[in-house]
DNA sequence: TAACTATTGTTGCATTTGCAACATTTTACA
DNA sequence: TGTAAAATGTTGCAAATGCAACAATAGTTA
């Protein structure tokens, strides 16, 4: 699981938080986030629990930008919070911890020998979100409904050597994260079959 | 402009570069890059030039997932490069140079006290990517072709004070960035008028 | 400048899709 | 455990869209 605060020891990850002034909060399930928080440019930690990015155009459909659980990040890094359109729904009690962008090179932290390791974790975590972003572009840029899910159950087959897997979402967050209708992505499924 | 090497001066990059053990290569237009290049984990920084990431389905079909010029990176820290489906072109004569992802933080580079502007730099990249592959994300997610057009409209106007711009594709590659036929996309334009 | 290539405009048509409106089943939780 | 909420299944239909096949420009290069 990539985490920021991987490879790194207890009493290390202790002296990191002091260093960049770091400040954590706790919230119940189904709170947006975002409603008050400073949007200038911080990082979010998720040191437990989980939160889905969610955004509404004018229309009022929601998309689910991103799923994010323990140990990833969120915030102006990777994702332009300036639009009132988007919103981070906790999906069951969550604890976060905030740090301003500016802290994670003040000069007391890069004097410690550690901080190679947080950075390389957080160059590992933006890397693996773009990842998953542009794998999910590939997707949607799929013509068809059909292809859409074609295209997601080979990426979930992927390298496993039994071709088989277990559906990891229901079919209506599927929908969603293919933005096709649920209803027609029933009918290519039955069709496939 | 974004940039690995902003705010470092042309000695420090240099250095850089040499503890780097970076590689360097000219290719002319129309090049298929990834063809002749270990896909091991690496970075590459185009220098001069211009290229785009084209993903090809087994359909045909091609998407443009990124164009980018100079200053810009790619690889695998922004692409996972193990499928088959990907080229990465040349649309003139490009200068790339090549650096292996674990030399980043080998023991020479971090004695360095510029070390942690080129990590700045590379993180907000990174950054700057997703938040680009996020903002497509948004406009992929809309259900019909004219919301796609709307929705990249505004983002080109954006915080202008002005509400004009002028296009800075063709749309034979707007349709290709918004995943929508080119003929239909004409159709909604002309209704839009 | 001539020849070629890329871009744009246009239209008919079959297919796909979103949408709405249900019934049914499963899951969550007070 | 009983009830509400969420997820799933199904279907008809109008609208949107991809596709194919053109003609007309604009742009590029030998």
């Amino acid at each position: 699981m990539t985490n920021l605060f991987a490879n790194l020891s207890d009493k290390e990850i202790k002296k990191l938080m002091q260093v960049l002034k770091a400040n954590t909060f706790t919230y119940r399930k189904d709170v947006n986030i975002l409603s008050n928080v400073n949007k200038d440019d911080f990082i979010a930690i998720i040191d437990s629990g989980n939160i889905q990015l969610i955004y509404s155009d004018y229309n009022g459909n929601k998309t689910i930008i991103e799923d994010l659980s323990t140990g990833e990040i969120f915030g102006s890094l990777t994702y332009s919070l300036n639009n009132d359109e988007l919103s981070c729904i906790t999906k069951e009690e969550t604890q976060i911890t905030y740090i301003e962008y500016n802290q994670i090179t003040n000069d007391e932290i890069i004097k410690n020998d550690f901080y190679i390791i947080f950075v390389k974790n957080l160059i590992k975590l933006l890397s693996d979100q773009l990842n998953r972003s542009n794998q999910r572009i590939e997707l949607l840029t799929q013509r068809t409904t059909r292809d859409k899910l074609l295209g997601y159950f080979r990426n979930q087959v992927g390298s496993k050597s039994n071709k088989s897997f277990t559906m990891p979402i229901t079919y209506t967050e599927l929908a969603s994260y293919l933005s096709v209708d649920r209803s027609s992505m029933t009918r290519e499924i039955a069709y496939l079959k």
